[in-house]
DNA sequence: TCTTATTTTTGGACATTGTCCAAATTTATA
DNA sequence: TATAAATTTGGACAATGTCCAAAAATAAGA
């Protein structure tokens, strides 16, 4: 992280993240970024065009950040997926003035927009593919398909908004204590529909973290 | 609604709110009311001196809206509290510029905020009221106040981003069918915790909307 | 090493934003 | 009708994102 032998490039982004995350992206001003890595406006929009450019760099960075996180489909339990859900809650964190601008970022930046089309169905699919899984191996018991799909839709709800909450109700806690807020709730989302396998690994996970 | 006999200052929040909902917020300007008006941005500005003056104005319409809901806490049903989330649900719609900015409005519009902040705690607590309520009329059961919790939580982030979700995932349906899918997924939300009294009604009202 | 390209950085312009205010106009009051 | 009050105007201000020609710094070729 040294700064010295940093890119322009890289310290602009590195500095508007620090930025935003902060204050968030639209009070953020170029000339503010600029003005802090002792530089001007003209030079950031050499490397992004429009800020739009900027905010969706960071956005691919969280995608990668994201995808970095391996996912055993075959071995799946109820503890390696709610540790799943608990990575991808401290890189949403890491990354949190995306999330909460998140819904003016998908009607706004065209290129932000563009990749969340095409990426959000494959995540709910993931996200139902997991809930077979943890079925075959027997941690959780559906009786009907609409239960996984009610499941499903339930956790791309706390998923996408659980930051956006935290910032309005839950401001005072740490991070680390709205994550366990909020991967409590996934865990009690799912206790109706686990088996006594199920229900035990869960308390486990939801009692040692 | 005839435009004659409105005074300019209900002019002005009139056109605000469906420029607002229309396009967001932060992306119409006061002087595109303005000329849509046909006066100058002055006369906004004489009437909600800054920006969040007049937001803040569309805020308590809202809330005078959602005020009016009347609430028979004494014989309250399952269908009854559904028809409520029903009407909150479209008076959200009404407003939804509102909604969709939250929370930027929350920690930019210090009037917004500090009115959200002494509202909150009630709000769980009416639901949390109303969720002992269908207890006592034999509707719900549950074993542990931790469940209780569990629902008023889920329901909260339901409330409060519904729309949000909506406005990324289903903006292709209309809001008639955007509501029914929210609304049941409150009902999958409280199934497991139903009498066989409050199966059986929730049932019927998600059958019939 | 000197010259020529290329990349990077600068400084200033532009239209637009929210905010502000003195002057002009309209409306109400005495 | 004369005076006071409320309303509307037009223009200013600083800050925003975007853009571009010129200057500076770096790399490449001789």
């Amino acid at each position: 992280m040294s700064k010295n032998k940093m890119s322009t490039e890289e310290k602009i982004v590195s500095k508007a993240l620090e930025m935003f995350n902060e204050r968030g992206i639209e009070y953020v001003g170029l000339r503010e970024i600029a003005a802090t890595l002792d530089m001007r406006v003209g030079n950031i929009t050499y490397y992004f065009p429009t800020k739009d450019d900027l905010v969706n760099r960071l956005s691919l960075d969280l995608n990668r950040l994201n995808a970095e996180i391996v996912i055993d489909e075959v071995n799946l339990s109820l503890s390696k997926f709610l540790n799943i859900l608990n990575q991808v809650f401290h890189n949403h964190v890491k990354y949190r003035c995306l999330l909460l601008s998140f819904v003016h970022l998908l009607d706004q930046n065209k290129l932000i927009a563009a990749r969340y089309e095409s990426t959000q169905k494959d995540r709910n699919a993931v996200l139902k593919k997991n809930m077979n899984s943890l079925v075959e191996s027997g941690f959780l018991k559906f009786n009907e398909e609409t239960q996984i799909e009610y499941i499903v839709s339930m956790m791309a709800l706390i998923i996408r908004f659980w930051l956006s909450e935290a910032n309005v109700s839950f401001k005072h806690l740490s991070s680390e204590k709205q994550i366990q807020h909020y991967l409590n709730l996934v865990g009690q989302l799912l206790m109706p529909y686990c088996t006594a396998k199920g229900k035990k690994e869960i308390s486990i996970y939801l009692g040692t973290i």
